[in-house]
DNA sequence: ACTTAATATTGATTCAGATCAATAACCTCA
DNA sequence: TGAGGTTATTGATCTGAATCAATATTAAGT
């Protein structure tokens, strides 16, 4: 007989604006957590689930971090993003019922599991549950396409700035510092979802760290000066009068 | 005083089951064309919406196609994606009630306009039509992965056998030949697309055409040989032993 | 603490695709 | 019908990042 996990409760947890329950009152988040099931924490390159499985439950970052991952037919992988915790996992699997990327923890995680049926009949019960799916589905979307800018048009440099930009940004959502922060990824990761070699990541770390933008200790990341960083990634901001838009 | 365009009706529509009423008993329908508006037709490079400017109306397109993109700080552009009959654009809006990006017709093209007001009163009232927005979501996100993918991992050649294989599905799926189509857009914007320089997409298809799996007459373009041509960008469907995934 | 494996850094070389440059083909409309 | 502009092709050269290769560092297990 195993243990049995407590009943999760979306009220207390300290990252619900983050999630699922935005926007929701009090009671229609407490309807949300009964449907909720705790699992047991992933241990690290665990896999939570695979591509073409079929999906019975989203899933929410609870605590830790996890990878999403496509293959080709040559067994080629692609890292199509990072998760942190608030952020939903598997709105991929929506369209067929099948996920249709791979997710591992990158780092011992937990996560709460939402039975896709109950949490479709809770969406037509709960119209501000609804219009929060979408905007996550929505917020997906846009920064999917935003990889695609990098990936399509940035240099090596940019994309490695434009990917520090971004945790930093993530994690001050979360409360954390924007500036010093531990990489729970791998450089191979890193590399892997930039589209870039892993040589080259730690080529750009090093620059960055001579040039006095960032400290580098092997996961741990410090920057030293963001908004030099910024000004490097968008000269915009750093020169407001030359751009219009 | 204009002229009025009639009301649309989606239960005569051509491409209703490629668009949003699939799934939908008939009355649904008739009540989703109800919010339906019918547009003038666009232009040839005119803008249908453009960044940064307030979401009052998703858009299905009707005929013809559009191009969508997003800029950086520099105004380096980025296209994310071409949208063919049926298919719905502004979804990108969801999240903050703005668009993230922006789309310009092709050709001369006509859509259906569908007030995002209205839309999110009925999919409270329509469960089948809430459904459907989500899957909606979801194939958007899955597509924008393989696009990644494509970006991240993929050669010059991989990238453009790709591409006119997405197309050829897609002209398929809608009714028209797999195998004999004309490209609505240019060089520069499938370079855009892909991630490369327009060159590189005229050296890629002259080299195909030499190589006999296509014939190209300016946009004029004609799959020779479907099956090679797959078996070059998805090596496992012309050796099924030797993979085993 | 010591061994082994995994991960990260650094250097040397190569190459795919960008860029630069020069036509060529096509469309538009006067 | 032809002039001017746009779009596409082709060639020559360059370059950023990949690849190959060697070493360094860290982590994990006994």
């Amino acid at each position: 007989m195993g243990l049995s996990l407590p009943q999760p409760s979306c009220s207390n947890c300290r990252i619900s604006d983050l999630c699922l329950p935005y926007g929701l009152h009090i009671n229609e988040v407490e309807q949300l957590a009964l449907i909720i099931k705790n699992k047991r924490p992933l241990r690290i390159d665990e896999l939570l689930y695979s591509r073409d499985t079929e999906c019975l439950n989203l899933y929410a970052v609870k605590s830790g971090s996890f990878r999403g991952f496509i293959t080709n037919t040559e067994g080629v992988e692609q890292t199509i993003g990072f998760y942190l915790p608030g952020e939903l996992m598997g709105l991929d699997a929506l369209l067929h019922g099948r996920f249709s990327c791979s997710v591992v923890a990158l780092e011992t995680s937990s996560v709460c599991e939402l039975p896709l049926a109950r949490l479709n009949e809770l969406c037509v019960e709960l119209p501000s549950l609804q219009y929060q799916m979408m905007r996550i589905l929505s917020k997906e979307i846009t920064s999917d396409h935003d990889q695609m800018l990098l990936l399509g048009r940035s240099s090596a440099k940019e994309r490695m700035l434009m990917f520090l930009l971004m945790l930093s940004k993530r994690y001050g959502a979360l409360g954390f510092s924007t500036t010093e922060f531990n990489l729970s990824m791998r450089r191979q990761d890193i590399a892997n979802f930039l589209g870039l070699s892993n040589e080259t990541i730690s080529r750009q770390l090093t620059e960055l760290s001579k040039a006095g933008v960032i400290a580098v200790k092997q996961r741990g990341i410090r920057i030293i000066d963001l908004n030099l960083l910024k000004s490097i990634v968008e000269p915009c901001y750093a020169h407001p009068i030359s751009c219009p838009a």
